[in-house]
DNA sequence: TCTGGGGTCCTAGGACCC
DNA sequence: TCTGGGGTCCTAGGACCC
């Protein structure tokens, strides 16, 4: 029987931003989405304020007023960087690990004495805080999905002082009674209404559930995740994860973009970096999708994409710009105003294994040196370096409008020497 | 005025083929 | 009058995750 751990960091985004400004320990924290639109990671006082996930940060001035609630926009590249410390320092207490999120991985615990496991986990938790400074609470369990229930309620409850060992079945069935049905992994918010409608009401009911329920709504996913409840394992740890089929840039704008030639610039910019993604996992595209999206708050919403083949695949980032550019002209409707563009890869398949085309107008291996020549720069000398004119809002007569705006944000204090924190000792 | 981004998996249904 | 059936591939849409 497998046994694995799930980590899981507190109120990641805000833990970040408190290692390198410890004034806002204990105090009401949120950071924002891009464009500082919506509360995408909040402190427990700011839960506790009632400011919800994925709040649009207009509704909560108010509130943020009333309790000098500290605001953040996000800040991806202390994140990143703080992310990479966690996962490396939870690498020393596993021969396999699954990073799962930006905030999460499961690690493998197989062949560990059971006795010990509550203690590793101790272990793990401090070791971690304590070189990284971000706090996290770890779920033992042999699936999955129990790991992560078993973290849910690590991180709720006093007593186990974030760490839950549910490995054995001993009070396995006590805990499962105390987690929502709701907050069961694998279970969002129509799922929930439905197994409610059917008197499921927690992790209990849900393992003693009747599989032909489960079948019917959910398919074979359901009776996976039943398994999973009674401790048969059907996810298995995937430490190397797979190629990605898909890859997807788009952005909110702040503001609403009605001007082709800042559309074009945006969605310019998306397949570029579009591009650069398929190239670092060494992956072409057979298949450009753009698309265009009204504000979807609005009653005249609307939706326009084109789909491009290509006819041969591709991630040659001047050939992704032109074709989306292409697709862009086809589906941008004068007089109208819209509010998020993004580009769609997919049919992808290997670099090393490209169907060529006779009647090719590209030269493959040129385009391909320049490629790995500009990611060469951009690695060394940080992304952007050398960029394509016209991702990179030099066009004649651009105003940048597109770019995402980030107005609280705070220092990249791991990632540049230039804003290192600073420490004062008088 | 102001509401994120990037993925995965599964299923149903249609087209097509033999 | 009677009007097969099974397999495969593709796509759209739904639901979920962080």
């Amino acid at each position: 029987m497998p046994i694995f751990a799930l980590v899981d960091c507190n109120n990641f985004y805000v833990s970040c931003e408190r290692v390198f400004n410890p004034r806002l320990v204990g105090r009401p924290v949120i950071v924002l989405s891009n464009n500082d639109g919506c509360a995408v990671a909040r402190s427990n006082e700011a839960k506790a304020l009632g400011i919800g996930m994925g709040e649009p940060a207009f509704k909560l001035e108010e509130i943020i007023r009333k309790h000098g609630v500290e605001v953040f926009s996000s800040n991806y590249a202390l994140y990143g960087d703080m992310s990479r410390r966690v996962m490396r320092t939870l690498a020393r207490f596993t021969p396999a690990l699954e990073v799962y999120s930006i905030d999460e991985a499961f690690l493998d615990l197989d062949g560990f004495a059971r006795r010990d496991l509550d203690m590793y986990g101790r272990e793990i938790k401090s070791t971690v805080e304590r070189w990284t400074g971000i706090p996290i609470s770890v779920g033992i369990a042999p699936t999955k999905t129990l790991a992560k229930l078993a973290a849910h309620l690590a991180k709720r409850s006093a007593k186990a002082a974030g760490v839950l060992d549910l490995s054995g079945p001993e009070y396995r069935d006590r805990a499962l009674a105390a987690v929502p049905v709701g907050k069961v992994w694998g279970v969002g918010r129509r799922l929930e209404e439905y197994l409610r409608g059917h008197g499921i009401d927690n992790a209990l009911a849900l393992k003693n559930a009747a599989p032909e329920l489960l079948r019917r709504k959910m398919g074979v996913v359901g009776l996976r995740l039943r398994d999973e409840l009674n401790g048969i394992c059907r996810y298995p740890l995937e430490e190397a994860p797979p190629r990605k089929q898909s890859v997807t840039v788009s952005r909110t704008f702040k503001g609403e973009i009605a001007s082709l030639t800042e559309l074009a610039e945006a969605v310019s910019a998306y397949a570029a970096a579009g591009a650069e993604k398929l190239r670092a996992q060494r992956s072409v595209a057979g298949v450009l999708v753009v698309y265009l999206m009204t504000n979807r708050f609005k009653n005249d919403y609307l939706y326009d994409s084109a789909t491009i083949r290509l006819p041969v695949k591709s991630s040659y980032t001047a050939e992704l710009i032109g074709r989306a550019l292409e697709g862009l002209r086809k589906i941008h409707r004068p007089g109208r105003s819209y509010k998020k563009a993004g580009i769609l890869l997919q049919d992808l398949g290997r670099e090393d294994m490209v169907q060529a085309s006779f009647f090719d107008p590209v030269d493959r291996r040129k385009a391909a040196r320049l490629m790995q020549a500009v990611d060469t720069v951009n690695g060394r000398m940080g992304s952007g370096t050398v960029n394509y004119a016209a991702a990179a809002g030099l066009m004649p007569g651009s105003c940048r409008s597109w770019k995402t705006s980030f107005k609280r944000l705070s220092g990249s204090f791991t990632t540049n020497w230039k804003q290192l924190p600073e420490v004062n000792c008088g």
